[in-house]
DNA sequence: ACCCTACTTCGATACTTATCGAATTGTAAT
DNA sequence: ATTACAATTCGATAAGTATCGAAGTAGGGT
């Protein structure tokens, strides 16, 4: 339980979980993805950080992640 | 949002608040409300921390607390 | 074969945090 | 006044975390 929390208790991390769900979200109408690098630009952190970051989450699990070609995609884990 | 997040982050701060939060209920009916020397003992953490624990809570205004005489009081917000 | 893009891994660094023991303050009871 | 209990403050310490730059891996395009 704290376990989840603490993942969301970070606003960076927050954020990217918010922009995954988002860009989830609109997905339903374009049929595309969330591809990680979409929506890395608008974050104010590098690489290395949003991977650790894409990591912290997935431990949680409250997202999942998979690689397609050479994109990473992520959705929510909807519970 | 994340400062919210973040003070329940760390499970012995996530117990407190629900111990006050549980003993705060029964104390409709007791008509006495929460001392935390009460729930002190139930938790393995020293006095020093649990103070801290109590700072962090009051800080994201997850808890309210008073000082009443020898004791101190705390009551969880309702929102 | 070579480059470009997407992401990861690996230190390193600076900062935050949880926890404690010891000492202190505040209050009440004897 | 002394004692006893509740809680806080003050270091100190150990552990965890966010972030970066540099180097590495992997895939696709030319």
């Amino acid at each position: 339980m704290a376990k989840v929390f603490k993942a969301f208790s970070n606003p960076n991390r927050l954020e990217l979980h918010l922009k995954i769900a988002k860009n989830q979200e609109t997905s339903y109408r374009t049929g595309h993805e969330c591809m990680i690098c979409d929506i890395a630009q608008s974050l104010s952190i590098g690489p290395p950080t949003i991977s650790h970051h894409l990591k912290e989450l997935s431990n949680a699990e409250l997202i999942f992640t998979e690689r397609r070609g050479k994109y990473l995609v992520a959705r929510v884990n909807e519970k």
